[in-house]
DNA sequence: GTCTATATCTAGATAGAC
DNA sequence: GTCTATCTAGATATAGAC
């Protein structure tokens, strides 16, 4: 019999993660003290370091752990019998993230972290490319299956794909008072467009 | 005669928030230090708060500046007889200003510090808004023209089309081996296929 | 594992001479 | 208008008791 409970350290490792989370989104890394996660996460300065050993520890810890959610939702959708749906299902998914309070502006908080620290970039980098590898993987099929524009190359399409999903978190962020529903229509028209065949095999 | 010349200081203020926004660009806004932008303004500390209040004025000036130049491409592109070919062309310069050294950088701080900072924020709103606004006249022009699918509500789409740049923004940032001028092809593709009618008047 | 207390450092802004 | 010198506050991380 061991003296710590592994699930235990685990549920309250995420326990901080969370809180600190709520705090960056709110003031961004810089601005949040580790006496502000403390707070937040009920807990004391001694504690914290106990958990992790700096305060950029906690941040990257946040964008690991979304990184394992979005490779599960990839690899459910490269599982689907239509590729052009699954892809727009995934994005829809992806954007609707924003509807969540604070994920706008921890992704932001994020794109400017990763623009002055190397490692935290790698990190970003490869969560971005895992995303763009999966829709690339969706958009061959769809292709191949004649559902879009054979013109579309697979990898610089995803490239825009994902692109557009920032679109809409940097929209979402200059408005708030952005009507979801709506933007989601449009962000759905402008990829149907962009990809769909140029010239219908029937003739139209 | 006055011992003062404005123009000078006009000048060497001008000079202060250029060097300010190299730092900024590098380290983001909280990690720049006065210090750091003295040194590279090769000015004192008491130089710098002589010309301005607070390290966060230094920064909002790099802004006020910006939107005085985008203003003027939106004026030029009003007075353009084909409004579809000058809001491709307003793009174009627009995303293409990435080609730039710390650009991509900078507009990330400026996402993530007017999240948490409201004054900032209403500067950017005012910013983007006014883009919209040009954008979205350019829209309405191309509509009435009958170059563009008439479905597309021009303020919303103009949101979009602001989005896009974004997006070219945010991949600029994301892969620094960019091949700017084929993902200004694509970019392109995007808004045509976009924007164009959908049935033809001359049925095809 | 959790706490209190604190060492140590750094940064924004100011004072006041020249 | 520009400088040097410095005040003051607040932050990360550690020490060490319980």
């Amino acid at each position: 019999m061991r003296t710590v409970d592994p699930a235990k350290h685990a549920a309250k490792r995420r326990a901080i993660v969370d809180a600190a989370a709520g705090c960056f989104a709110e003031k961004g890394f810089e601005r949040t003290t580790t006496a502000d996660i403390c707070r937040a996460a009920g807990i004391s300065s001694g504690s914290l370091f106990h958990y992790f050993p700096s305060k950029r520890a906690v941040f990257t810890a946040i964008f690991t752990d979304d990184a394992a959610e979005t490779a599960e939702r990839l690899e459910a959708a490269a599982k689907a019998d239509d590729p052009l749906a699954a892809l727009l299902d995934v994005v829809a998914e992806l954007a609707g993230q924003i509807a969540q309070p604070g994920v706008v502006r921890i992704v932001l908080e994020a794109a400017a972290q990763a623009a002055r620290d190397d490692e935290f970039a790698q990190l970003v980098h490869r969560n971005d490319s895992a995303l763009r590898d999966g829709l690339a993987v969706l958009l061959g099929r769809a292709v191949d299956a004649g559902l879009i524009d054979p013109g579309v190359e697979p990898r610089a399409a995803a490239g825009w794909v994902a692109g557009l999903i920032d679109a809409m978190i940097s929209r979402a962020s200059l408005d708030p008072g952005l009507d979801l529903p709506a933007e989601q229509a449009i962000l759905r028209t402008i990829l149907i467009r962009f990809l769909r065949p140029v010239s219908p095999p029937s003739g139209g």
